[in-house]
DNA sequence: ACCTGAACACCGTTCAAGT
DNA sequence: ACCTGAACACCGTTCAAGT
């Protein structure tokens, strides 16, 4: 009666091939809609299986997630090295920081869900996680080290978490869209002030204090 | 046959009562587990009633959510008042800081609410909670503005606005508890790093760059 | 060996029916 | 007038049964 029925093979993907289908319809649905509109039996419809199926090769939502996650600190670790060591350090630093805001509007949903997406209970985040993140921390702390050497005192790894962080702010209210609660100026116009002014302060910061 | 039978005169509670209980157990919730773990459901069965019953009271999910926003909006306003005015402006503003920061750490996941939370569809936030953040930015806006004249280019409204999305970039990192993740650095070490360096690039942007 | 799809325990929201 | 609770359209995840 059906027509289908005529020698239909089971397995028309590999294993390898079905996480790719599954991860790229997962990444599409959260570059569409954010981290609330991935949802398992939407992947599954997506790629023509049954909710079953992304079980067999995902442990979880979860596992699913940080994949995902993988494939963008990759990327945005790409970026980042795409960036032409200058000779000023000033001027590195600010570039690091244009590539870092241009990645993450690129794919804002995709961006936020780094930060967004919280393991579910007890979890902690695997090794290769921290080490990502470390890496990517490395290329900021080289950048900004020569410019904490100068007046003495100022320390590049803090120097450089801090700095991110500040900019973290901006660029994730920009990515959450909730940037325009506060300001109209464009993201990168906050980012600039910021990089400039706290570079600054770290060249002159004991000299501010010293002479009134 | 049911006990309860003799005389349950219906409405045990006013309209009134009842959006208190609501949103005091909306908040419980979300305090215990972000913003995940608040459901109409939930809520219904620790106040006794029906799911129905919210919806009488609510139009929906976002109308609770958007009433407890705005409560933590009026909470720090009065948190960051209490702050008192320093004679010397570098002070105040460091101090505002700091109560913004320990405002949101008091409550972590409710302070989350405000950034996680995004409305359904293509509503808008309501007037009030645009002029709520304006009156809050003031503050930091008018203690911020005599460090800005010194050497004369800096816009206080723009420096107000970096400072805080910076600091908000470390806030919420730690609010969400991803903050270990790129330092083992407390929050306020943070904090003040950014507030002091931030400030001091302020007052000597210019001579900066000038003296070579 | 791989996949299905029913099952379980959940959601937000609506609305006819009951008191 | 107020509240219920069944109903609808969804979730994530599991697992016996089918091919």
């Amino acid at each position: 009666m059906n027509p289908k029925k005529i020698n239909t093979r089971r397995p028309k993907h590999t294993q390898e091939e079905l996480r790719e289908l599954i991860i790229a319809a997962a990444t599409g649905l959260i570059e569409e809609g954010g981290l609330e509109a991935l949802s398992a039996r939407e992947v599954a419809r997506r790629i023509g299986y049954s909710p079953g199926t992304l079980y067999n090769v995902f442990k979880d939502r979860d596992e699913i997630i940080l994949t995902i996650e993988a494939q963008l600190l990759d990327n945005l670790g790409a970026h980042l090295d795409a960036v032409e060591r200058q000779r000023d350090a000033r001027t590195h630093v600010t570039e690091l920081a244009n590539a870092y805001l241009a990645f993450t509007q690129e794919h804002p949903n995709l961006w936020n869900l780094l930060f967004e997406h919280r393991l579910s209970d007890g979890q902690l985040s695997p090794d290769w996680y921290q080490e990502k993140i470390d890496s990517l921390m490395a290329r900021l702390e080289n950048a900004i080290a020569p410019l904490t050497g100068d007046g003495g005192s100022a320390d590049p790894q803090l120097s450089a978490r801090v700095l991110w962080a500040g900019v973290h702010g901006i660029t994730s209210l920009s990515a959450a869209g909730k940037l325009t609660t506060v300001t109209n100026e464009a993201a990168q116009s906050l980012v600039q002030n910021l990089v400039a002014t706290y570079l600054d302060g770290l060249s002159n910061g004991d000299a501010a204090r010293r002479t009134p």
